[in-house]
DNA sequence: CAGGATCCTAAAAGATACTG
DNA sequence: CAGTATCTTTTAGGATCCTG
C-alpha cells in the first residue's frame, strides 16, 4: 500500500479520512502539536531534563511540555530515565525511532526557506 | 539566521515561541490542519475541481474543504479559477510554490514508515 | 526538581440546511 | 456546482496553584 507521492502513478489506495496506518499520518503525529519540533529540535541535540527543556523555551508551560513529552515517549520517539533520590531529575532523550524525525525536521526547514524564496518573488 | 538541524553546531538562534518567520513554522503552516495533506496530494496529481476534491476525500465536509483550500490559497501555494457562466466550475491548481511541497510531503511519507518499521521491532 | 490537578478560553472540526 | 451560514461538539492551549 506504498503511496507514491513522487511517482504519480497509478494507485489503488483511497483514503476517505487520515487514519492512523498511513505512514503520512504517523509521521505527522510526531510533530504536530505548538512546540512539537522546537522540543524535538533541542533533544537532537542531546538529553536535556525538564527545566532544561523549559529553559530553552521559556513561553511554553509546563502543563504543555508534559503533554509534548508524553505524546512523543507514547509514540516511542523519547525516552525517559528519572534519577532516583531527591530531588528527581529527569532525562529525556530520542530514541533510534525519534532519531529517524532528524531528516524530516531539515526537510521541514528547507522547504519553509524554499517557500519563503518563492513567495518573495511575487 | 539559517538554523542547521544537521549540523549540531553552534546557533546563535534563540526561540522563545513558534515565529512565524522561522521557516519550520511556514512549512508547517502549508501541511497543518486536518485532511490538508490529503488535499494537497490530490493536488499533485493536477488540477482539481471542488467537488472532485470532496468526491476523492467522502468524509471531509464542504465547509472544512473550503477552509483547508483558502488557507493554501492565502499562502500562495494553491489558485482557484472559476469558470463563468453557470453552473460555475472551479479548478484549484498548485502554484509553483506550492510544488515545493511535494519533497516534504515524500519525506513525510518516508519518515512514517521509517517510523513503523522501526517501532514494529521493538 | 518534575510534574499533577483544575479551570478556562479559543480555535478547529463536524452536522445540517440553505443560496448564487 | 460551489460554496455560505449557523450551531454544536471537540480539542488544544494556557494560567494558576498544588504535590511527591
Amino acid at each position: 500500500m506504498s503511496v507514491a507521492f513522487a511517482g504519480v502513478g497509478h494507485q489503488t489506495v483511497t483514503w476517505d479520512r487520515p487514519s492512523s496506518d498511513c505512514p503520512v499520518e504517523v509521521a505527522l503525529a510526531a510533530i504536530s502539536g505548538r512546540w512539537a519540533t522546537l522540543v524535538l529540535r533541542d533533544l537532537m541535540h542531546g538529553p536535556r531534563s525538564f527545566s532544561a527543556l523549559r529553559a530553552g523555551l521559556p513561553s511554553l508551560s509546563a502543563k504543555v511540555l508534559t503533554e509534548r513529552l508524553e505524546s512523543l515517549v507514547a509514540q516511542g520517539l523519547v525516552s525517559c530515565s528519572r534519577s532516583p533520590g531527591f530531588p528527581v531529575r529527569t532525562s529525556y532523550e530520542l530514541t533510534s525511532a525519534g532519531l529517524l524525525l532528524r531528516p524530516l525536521l531539515v526537510e521541514l526547514h528547507r522547504t519553509g526557506e524554499a517557500l519563503l524564496g518563492e513567495l518573495a518573488d511575487d
